[in-house]
DNA sequence: TTTAGCACTCAGGAGACCTGAGTGCTAAAA
DNA sequence: TTTTAGCACTCAGGTCTCCTGAGTGCTAAA
């Protein structure tokens, strides 16, 4: 089952050349455009059999070939190159992504602008799943009698706030207490395991009268348990249009409302999440049958004249691949930055099957890892200012 | 120049039915359909003297009328009726945004939903602006060594935080210093009133190192300045894509990319804002010459039967008027809601020209009056329990 | 196993034709 | 003076036919 040499060059001529020019391509052209060792009959033939096998598909009848999803998948996984960035572009990108970050909502939101940017696709950049961070701190601030803010901040470098009301006899040293009674009990604490009972009998000891505590026990139980309810980024819609596949007005309906839909990017993501964390699981076992439809490679160094970049794990996820009526012509590819304390968050770019595949892989990679670097450098300020003052 | 009689119902019926159709409409169409009192010569008659006028357009000779940015212009102002809304669908609007709702990024967020979802088109909601509005309170939280949270608290109930580097050898005790400093200074000006120098001087009274307080000093100002800079809410993109104007792929292109531009809504709205102050320095006189193009009428409470909404001015502002590349297609309906302290917002609906007028404007104007209404109510409990206390 | 050659297919563009909804104009009727 | 009936005219858009050319599959020879 396995494709020969032949079959592969010309699979990849193949693709390389849809991805080019959106057009069906056909055996005479190919030799002449690529300088084939062939003839376009043995072309023909070969075309013929990829056909058979599934890589392959034919508009009609008398037009030439266009890759199939399994056309697409072979392409990615076994046939492709990936070009690496060249250094001026790298150092663009990394100086966009450097600039004044102190914030990860802020470098997500620089991330997913500068892959819509680089690629002309459309990009996405999700917050880390908050349920696995740690609770700092929270804060609750008297705004005026009855109303208070609170603030949640988690390990991750995230905040969240939402203003709440509160008993009107409430004061801010009744406030402070109910704070520091919180923190005392569950900073530290993952957000998952935090439950409304840990709540309840932290409160316990602030000698408060219990009708008061209700309420804003409540309050801040949610707060605390919503506090992952942070923003993504979506950016480059308007990059769709410019391509042919969306000119017929319908699928670039079903696309953007697709991707208007709020769930809709999680769920895709989620998926992820769950195959990293199977991958965790098992030991890095390079050996291991990679599911049917789902990618992982890994980069080495390139060589001199490209630009470093660890070993960056991707998913491709291609047309049906994707589960999800109308994005049945995209591709998907995403990868994971993560965050001290094994937190993870993901960044995405969406385009048409036909995809330049390529050139999304290193940015995407590139973007990440810069997100990786930039993340481990403010960590480790932090830990050695941390340790200077001790 | 004015319209006689048989001019307004004529092109009231054309644009009513271009609106309802989107096709262009003929004369002997027109007087079955509506059972109009004369002939269709007749019926053909006016509508040629109305090209002539400018109100109607003549796709191609041998075609129906087509209603002209003019016309559409003299139908807002003049001819159609608002419909109001039912009951039963008042009712569900108000509870959907009264559920809730602590703060404004929550209305803002739910009215662009209701409105896009009811109208069938893309709806905006931008925060107030936020310039006029009072600072109450700034806090300095210590997140780890080095970084501290900014929380700053404006008057119309919009909280702003974001983390900041401060220098090492600040401590918790410090960041409470500077933020009570702070606070006791410029608590209760008006944002665009706050300087550079003024947070200077709030600091000098803290007995702090000077170059310790340099660097949190800027930071602390930007913070504040910058409080103003919240989200808009935009929805219903997916909804203008069902409509024929946009069929056509290049079109809709120009509004996705138009839209997608950060700036734009605000410039649109920075516009009627502009009107709405100029119209608050005249002594409200009616019988002033309005500005050609820009529409503002109010409206009496209902009869019977509708549903009771204060008088509600509002911005309409049609194709070329939007002055906007791109947009030359679509019209824009927009209004204002109130905060406490002469604070304005803006929500806005976008769709084609030949957009259900009566119907945004019914449903903007209920928006607009449930979210005044909530924002009072709001104010006024808070106002009430205030006094209970003292 | 590869290639040259040939017959075959078929999307899509060009041109001819037709239809029908719609117009403007004129002359008669009101 | 205004309205109407009637008629000739226009023209977008549907349908039909024809043609072209890029592309194919198959076969027989290299």
């Amino acid at each position: 089952m396995a494709l020969d040499h032949r079959k592969k060059d010309i699979l990849k001529v193949i693709v390389d050349d849809y991805i080019e020019t959106a057009e069906p391509v056909g055996s005479k052209y190919l030799v002449s455009k690529y300088h084939l060792p062939v003839s376009s009959a043995t072309v023909r033939n070969t075309m013929s059999e990829l056909e058979q096998q599934g890589y392959l598909e034919q508009p009609h009848t008398s037009s030439g070939r266009v890759p199939s999803d399994k056309g697409y998948r072979e392409y990615v996984e076994n046939l492709m190159q990936v070009e690496w960035l060249p250094p001026a572009e790298a150092k663009g990108i990394r100086m966009a992504l450097t600039e004044q970050v102190n914030e990860i909502s802020t470098l997500l939101r620089r991330a997913s602008g500068v892959l819509s940017e680089t690629t002309g696709y459309l990009s996405v950049a999700l917050p880390p799943q908050a349920q696995g961070s740690q609770l700092l701190q929270v804060k609750l601030l008297m705004i005026e009698p009855g109303r208070a803010l609170i603030v949640v901040v988690l390990s991750a470098g995230q905040v969240k706030d939402r203003i709440v009301r509160i008993p009107d006899l409430l004061s801010a040293e009744d406030l402070l207490k109910i704070s520091q009674a919180i923190e005392a009990n569950l900073a530290g604490m993952k957000l998952k395991d935090i439950t409304f009972v840990a709540v309840q009998s932290a409160l316990q000891g602030t000698s408060l009268p219990e009708p008061l505590l209700n309420q804003i026990m409540y309050e801040a139980y949610t707060a605390i348990k919503q506090s992952d309810n942070l923003d993504s980024y979506l950016n480059g819609m308007p990059n769709l249009f410019a391509h042919p596949e969306f000119q017929d007005i319908s699928r670039a309906r079903n696309v953007v409302d697709k991707l208007s839909q709020e769930g809709l990017l999680f769920g895709l993501l989620d998926q992820q999440w769950e195959t990293e964390q199977a991958a965790r699981q098992l030991p890095q076992s390079p050996a291991g049958d990679p599911p049917e439809n789902q990618t992982r490679r890994r980069f080495g160094q390139t060589e001199a004249g490209g630009t470093d970049c660890k070993p960056c794990r991707y998913m491709i996820r291609i047309g049906q691949e994707l589960q999800s009526e109308g994005l049945e012509d995209c591709s998907f590819v995403t990868t994971t930055y993560t965050l001290p304390g094994k937190l993870m968050g993901f960044i995405g770019v969406l385009g048409p099957m036909r995809m330049n595949y390529s050139r999304v892989i290193s940015h995407i990679s590139f973007v990440r890892q810069t997100m990786d670097d930039l993340i481990a450098r403010s960590a480790r300020l932090n830990r050695d200012s941390h340790n200077r003052e001790q």
